[in-house]
DNA sequence: TAGTAATAGTTGTTGTACTAACTATTGCAA
DNA sequence: TTGCAATAGTTAGTACAACAACTATTACTA
């Protein structure tokens, strides 16, 4: 059947692909948490105080969504929320000391995710690997 | 920061905004129909008398998912299912005269879609794209 | 400065993803 | 042939994705 050998299908495989085993290594690790709130997560480590609009666009998300995924990780005790003092429509969104600790433990099995995917693809393939994906983010923005 | 650079997050990025724009074009062409319900469709078409569990497989969707999207098809009146003869547990999956319609009305336009997608991309590039592709899912199945 | 537009975030709805638990049927083996 | 495992599909629950409608606050403009 053709459609297995087009790309958007092998994009829609591998990334269902790589997001089961992130999820299942998750769940070794002991750490019940989503790919999609570790990406939050991260942000948020990694920019201390970010509005949810801002990070909204660094995770590729929406609105809505990143709200509900903070409220996960609120409930969690990762994250929490204050009130900006200049701007009080903003929350500054922080790491908790929890959160930091789980950023800590799961580093470095997202970095081995991210390793076993790519470990046997070679740097010259990598980087035509990430050109055509910003090609194909380019040419899918009007 | 780092992870805008990462290769999970671009493939994700590609993906959304495939899909955004997929979705917008079906809209366009009149058409009430998810990206994922058109996959399900095409394989039905293409495959006439497939069973679920074989849906599942070629879609690369799990079993409730396939349930569902074709409760969804089926209330359309683009799809109907089939007790088989042979066992009973299974369905048969057929498209009416509206799904086959259906499809050849959209077929031109997921075409194009995916030519937008990599339209300016090489033909030696886009094999490098495909056969990462076809790593990252070796990779990642076990 | 009053009125309105823009921005930040939330809530609701529908559809999909994943897991687990379930029914019905079939296949296999003691 | 009975009993049990395997298979096909459904249902339930939680989380995410996309869209629309909403509140609260801030910014802009006549």
């Amino acid at each position: 059947m053709e459609i297995e050998q087009a790309y958007p299908y092998l994009m829609e495989r591998a990334m269902r692909q790589m997001r089961m085993v992130s999820q299942q290594y998750f769940v070794q690790a002991g750490v019940d948490i989503t790919v999609e709130q570790w990406v939050v997560l991260y942000i948020i480590h990694d920019g201390q105080g970010l509005s949810q609009v801002e990070i909204t666009e660094l995770a590729f998300k929406d609105a809505p969504t990143v709200t509900r995924i903070i409220d996960n990780l609120v409930k969690k005790g990762w994250v929490y929320r204050q009130v900006s003092a200049e701007d009080r429509r903003k929350f500054e969104i922080y790491t908790t000391s929890e959160g930091k600790a789980m950023v800590q433990k799961l580093l470095p099995t997202v970095m081995a995710i991210r390793e076993q995917g790519i470990g046997n693809v070679s740097e010259s393939d990598l980087r035509v690997f990430k050109r055509v994906l910003g090609r194909l983010i380019e040419n899918f923005t009007e």
